[in-house]
DNA sequence: TCTGGGGTCCTAGGACCC
DNA sequence: TCTGGGGTCCTAGGACCC
């Protein structure tokens, strides 16, 4: 069967939470601004009309936000993180199986789903009903060309926010349109060499000759390449894949001079990494800091370096990557310079207590569904973790990955989730 | 003067081993 | 001393994504 995939992908994501909030904005100009206030991070539509750009820097479109009133926010993530719950949650409810992708965007699986487009513009109606956020939805049959579909969506009004580019010549038409630097997988870069070689739209991209690409560019270009045709080559992956690493990072809204004041920013950041990896249920085995000034001012000195230390054990233990950092520190750490920003990164993860089995239904095989009763209670006397379910070579494939509270799964068959 | 904070994947090259 | 052909693992850097 043809697979059909739908992306769904919250218009101007950010800004549409604040404005939420703020009924009395609905129609104004709102930008969301980063860390520090430091530059633009989201814009809602009418700023985007003013043709103010993603990432400027805030001073210099201060005259810009005056002249037109437009209204600043500093970001507020907690906020966006719930908000983009309560959207996958409808999502989850409209699809069989959603990717959740980043904050704002998922991927859904429709295949084998009859009228495909009205069922696009329900789950439209239905995210706008429950959470008030507007949502475009682009169809296709391969993620690239979902993706596609998606930005017509949002780059042509009549459209209604919904796009079905299930037809190949509709895809081609849209092709033709849409600049090659459009396409999912083609950055700054490649839309500069692609340019070179006289592949200027999207449709030039997907006419190239894929060996041509791969010899040239790189494999995942040649895929993208496949995909543009209609060859789905990049599966939906339902399952959140385990992080490999974890960053914290940030830029000082003043320059830090002191020693001691880097020093305790870094601190904050181990603290704010190793909570993260807990929540992963993961250890890790490398500690990595980075110091750097500035960058973008010439008459600065310049100064970054980084140190890294494999760990003797793997650990989640704050204190124990706080004493691993301190050397590290010391090591990197030059005086006289105006430190910009600061971070550390953990890697080398180490996954404690994975335990695999087959998954049978105790009431259909008791023998065979052993296995995983072992396993539940090995999870169980861990008493919280991740619960990873995956079906493999049944028709369509199937994976999921819950986080449970024991002992939730082993009292209550019926709570498993069924496969077929 | 003031410029985000996360992530992923792929490749090339060097070290090292048999 | 010279000569060969594989292979793996690690790292750094580049490209991309949101």
């Amino acid at each position: 069967m043809d697979k059909v995939f739908a992306l769904v992908d919250c218009n101007n994501f950010y800004a549409s939470c604040e404005k939420l909030f703020r009924p009395d904005l609905k129609h104004a100009p709102v930008v969301v601004l980063s860390n520090n206030d430091g530059c633009v991070v989201a814009r809602s539509r009418e700023v985007k009309a003013l043709g103010l750009k993603m990432g400027a820097p805030v001073f210099q479109v201060r005259n810009l936000i005056e002249q037109h009133n437009i209204a600043c926010f500093s970001s507020n993530y907690a906020l966006y993180a719930d908000m983009s719950n309560r959207v996958m949650t409808v999502l989850e409810q409209e699809a069989p199986q959603v990717e959740i992708y980043s904050i704002d965007e998922a991927f859904l699986d429709l295949t084998g789903i009859d009228a495909v487009y009205d069922v696009a513009c329900q789950i439209k109606a239905k995210v706008d009903q429950y959470t008030g956020i507007t949502v475009g939805v682009g169809v296709a049959p391969t993620k690239t060309l979902a993706k596609l579909a998606n930005h017509a969506a949002k780059a042509y009004p009549a459209t209604g926010g919904v796009v079905d580019l299930t037809d190949r010549e509709r895809q081609r038409r849209l092709m033709a349109l849409v600049e090659v630097g459009e396409v999912w997988g083609v950055g700054r870069r490649l839309t500069k060499h692609l340019q070179a070689r006289g592949l200027r739209t999207a449709l030039d991209l997907a006419d190239a000759d894929p060996k041509m690409i791969r010899r040239e560019f790189s494999v995942v270009l040649e895929r993208t390449v496949r995909e543009l045709n209609g060859i789905s080559c990049l599966e939906l992956e339902s399952m959140a894949p385990t992080k490999q690493q974890i960053v914290c990072s940030r830029s000082f809204g003043e320059r830090i001079t002191q020693k001691g004041e880097l020093k305790e920013a870094l601190a904050k950041y181990v603290a704010r990494a190793a909570e993260k990896l807990r929540q992963e249920t993961c250890l890790a085995q490398v500690l990595q800091v980075f110091i750097r000034t500035g960058v973008f001012n010439p008459n600065e000195r310049h100064y970054s370096n980084s140190a890294s230390v494999k760990l003797s054990a793997p650990c989640d233990d704050t204190r124990a990557f706080l004493a691993a950092m301190e050397p590290l520190f010391e090591s990197i750490y030059r005086p006289g310079f105006r430190y910009a920003k600061a971070g550390v990164m953990l890697t080398d993860f180490y996954q404690p207590n994975t335990y695999q089995t087959d998954l049978f239904y105790p009431e259909e095989d008791r023998e065979r569904s052993k296995n995983l009763m072992d396993v539940l209670d090995k999870i169980n006397r861990q008493g919280r973790g991740h619960l990873f379910f995956a079906a493999q070579g049944v028709t369509p494939q199937w994976s999921m990955k819950r986080e449970f509270l024991s002992p939730a799964y082993t009292t209550n068959w019926n709570s498993l989730p069924k496969v077929y």
